[in-house]
DNA sequence: GGTCTGATTATCT
DNA sequence: GATAATCAGACCG
């Protein structure tokens, strides 16, 4: 066992951009239904484009509250993103953005109303309408019924890469993905490298 | 393959 | 009143 799950909120007790990466390759379910994650972002109270920024407000509430939480925000007036908060009243997040489809794929595919693989949780939105998580699920536990969390046990190849779709703080290299995984939200862009 | 735009509403200024 | 941690479909090449 590299890493193996203790079971533990101390996972989580930690900053976001510390979870970040190591939450690739861990497992994700949501009443049986989910997969491995393959791309997640990390948001911190201290960068301009964390819903923390600015304070707590109603919304946000959940970020501000216990580490292993669930944060579930509408996004652009139609879709469900899912965060896990970090940091015991710091509130940094994690943003979950993509996962590898494993258990419960023919929920999914009924949720979504499509059944190619790489359609069904390759964005923080699509995962949230495959796996049924809502509003009704924020503040809940991802470390307790109906959630199942587990970390990975083999090694992972994991890329740092800037977020998508912020228009602050665009340079932090926060987001963090499965080197060559078929099921990200978009693909990567590699720094230009000249050798 | 890539890029552009409309949909739709909670939230904050 | 503007903005937004997005998606799907249209369109172009």
């Amino acid at each position: 066992m590299a890493r193996q799950s203790h079971g533990g909120r101390e996972f989580f007790v930690r900053p976001a951009v510390e979870v970040a990466p190591e939450l690739i390759g861990s497992t994700l379910l949501f009443e049986g239904v989910g997969g491995r994650i393959v791309e997640v972002e990390a948001y911190d109270q201290s960068e301009p484009a964390s819903h923390s920024y600015r304070g707590e407000t109603l919304r946000t509430r959940t970020m501000f509250g216990s580490a292993g939480a669930v944060y579930v925000y509408r996004s652009y007036g139609l879709h469900w993103c899912m965060n896990i908060v970090c940091e015991d009243d710091r509130a940094s997040a994690v943003l979950i953005r993509a996962l590898e489809p494993l258990e419960g794929i023919a929920a999914m595919q009924t949720r979504r109303g499509r059944s190619n693989s790489r359609e069904l949780c390759s964005g923080p939105g699509r995962l949230c309408e495959a796996l049924g998580v809502t509003r009704g699920q924020d503040g809940d536990s991802v470390l307790a019924e109906p959630f199942a969390f587990a970390t990975g046990s083999d090694v992972v190849d994991v890329v740092a890469s800037r977020r998508i779709g912020i228009s602050k703080a665009v340079d932090l290299p926060w987001r963090f993905s499965e080197r060559g995984s078929r099921f990200l939200s978009r693909p990567v862009k590699e720094a230009p490298t000249s050798p």
